[in-house]
DNA sequence: TGCAAATATGAACGCTCATTCATATAATAA
DNA sequence: TTATTATATGAATGAGCGTTCATATTTGCA
């Protein structure tokens, strides 16, 4: 992986940089499925593979409800990770909602999460 | 990958702000094998596998000389990447010989550079 | 000893970014 | 329309971090 372009580092800074915050990570961890793909019945069908329900998507308010933050900070963090190319969104009345992009994003959230619980063995 | 420990989330924050930026990253790419591993004949023992020649190692002078950066840039973001335990050390007489800790260390680095690669398909 | 090479360290500056608070926009219901 | 719910946005503050410059430490060699 030599030679690699200044533009590609950037990018890769950014995309690190965006999924590292506590508040960022809460939010693409809820939005993660528990057994991260192919198994239930009902939910949205995955560009990735295909199964279904391998996509879980959630409202703001539930989000952040659900990690203890306030409805502000959610947003806020939300659009930098839409901005990001993070998360997906679908607008549904007065709602919105999330889910994480593609695969790539849960085998970042994957890889980082393995590490650190194997840092035990230290 | 539901319930993940508020602990857990912190070092995942701070393995993923240590790998996201730039000079780091250059770093980690400077250590980072063309062919990812087991290929070549001359070599450290990597521990993840049986290969040789998986391990690059480089001194700092020869890492600030390849990415352009002072020495001591160099030698202060490598003491962030050590104290993250992203890189590995071995002294040898004045010089001290850095390389990539493990496997997730070059994971983390491949799933990053892949995004960012795929990024052009939208 | 003393000198040179390689690396590490400390202080200081500037800038980015996460969070909060207040407010604005959009959509639905009465 | 007005009221209510859900979400987005803007400004401001405060903390953390990357870089530079100068200097210290360590090791090998004359």
């Amino acid at each position: 992986m030599k030679d690699v372009k200044l533009t590609t580092i950037k990018k890769m800074e950014s995309l690190l940089m965006t999924a590292s915050d506590a508040t960022r990570l809460k939010i693409m961890l809820a939005l993660l499925d528990d057994d991260l793909c192919c198994h239930g019945s009902e939910g949205h069908h995955c560009d990735d593979c295909k199964c279904l329900s391998c996509m879980i998507e959630k409202c703001v308010n539930d989000i952040a409800a659900e990690i203890n933050a306030s409805q502000s900070l959610v947003s806020h963090q939300l659009k930098v990770l839409k901005d990001a190319d993070l998360v997906a969104t679908r607008k549904e009345g007065t709602r919105v909602y999330y889910s994480l992009k593609d695969k790539h994003v849960r085998m970042l959230l994957g890889v980082a999460y393995e590490h650190v619980m194997e840092e035990e063995h230290d």
